[in-house]
DNA sequence: AAATTATATTTCAAGCTCAAACTTTTTTTG
DNA sequence: CAAAAAAAGTTTGAGCTTGAAATATAATTT
């Protein structure tokens, strides 16, 4: 900040030019994050009387059928345990999942899809592709592939697998 | 879904196969995206005994000198009306900011930064590029500049400018 | 001037979120 | 085997979030 380096105006890359270039990007993936979210939030309650947090239990619990336990769960989901039991709760209060009990482990209880989750959730999960895929349009495929590989490499870093 | 199309393994790309990409994407850069907010709320909390709307809502005042309306407020950050009320409150009680009137107007206020408002965030700030650059590391400059970009494109669909 | 419409903000209820504390159960270990 | 440690879930308290309703002020219409 005091004064400008021998390089100021040359195109040779400083590290702090790559801390900036690397800090725009996350403000606007940020902000692309938000819009679609926000976006998928109103369809979600427009169509289906629903919301994000509910609809992300339901496609992991889709995802793996003999069910979660609590635990793996929020760790799929990643947010915190006591998160999900509210909206396990909630769920459950609908009829759209259930609890079930582990036999060898009193502590533990399995959640599961019921037959009424899985459909609600097939017709959530259709509209929700449909709302992606317009909300990225201006994504070609090749650029998408591209996009979910790089962030990947990013994500890959520390991975949940539900036992 | 009741039979593969006559390109069902074929280079050939349809319409579905985009979908599913732009989905793949969108999951890839939710969950990047939650990672890095993940370890930014971390750190906010560690260092500054702060939270990620907090420091948004500083960012956005540190960046309008002249202070901003609520409504505008709001509008930048792309959050509800309601919400900012709370947080306003919040940094308000702490002496961060402080609510001035606007003279021909007696609804409206000026939200501003105080100087010890200003002082905190500059760390904040810092802090905070910092950290990014770390998450982000695996992105070079030159891929981050372009991912800024291609996100651009997509959030330019409508802007909002704070009168 | 009175009524209407528009703007600015707050309040409200319900839900989401986290970290921390706590209960119960299981496993480890001295 | 008994005490300690670890694991699974729930509860709790504070804060964040939204959309809708309420409040207050300002501008426009009639």
């Amino acid at each position: 900040m005091a004064q400008p380096g021998p390089d100021a105006n040359s195109q040779i890359p400083t590290p702090d030019m790559a801390a900036k270039q690397r800090l725009r990007m996350w403000l606007r993936m940020l902000k692309s994050t938000r819009r679609v979210e926000s976006a998928l939030r109103d369809r979600l309650r427009r169509d289906f009387s629903s919301t994000l947090p509910r609809f992300d239990v339901l496609a992991a619990l889709d995802r793996f059928e003999d069910g979660l336990k609590m635990s793996a769960l929020s760790g799929v989901l990643r947010v915190s345990n006591g998160n999900v039991t509210g909206i396990v709760d909630r769920l459950a209060d609908e009829g759209l999942v259930v609890r079930v009990q582990v036999p060898g482990d009193r502590r533990a209880s399995l959640v599961r899809l019921t037959q009424k989750g899985k459909e609600v959730f097939a017709k959530q999960a259709l509209a929700h592709e449909t709302w992606i895929n317009e909300l990225l349009e201006d994504f070609t495929p090749e650029e998408a592939r591209m996009f979910s590989d790089r962030f990947d490499a990013v994500t890959h870093k520390d991975e949940e697998d539900p036992a």
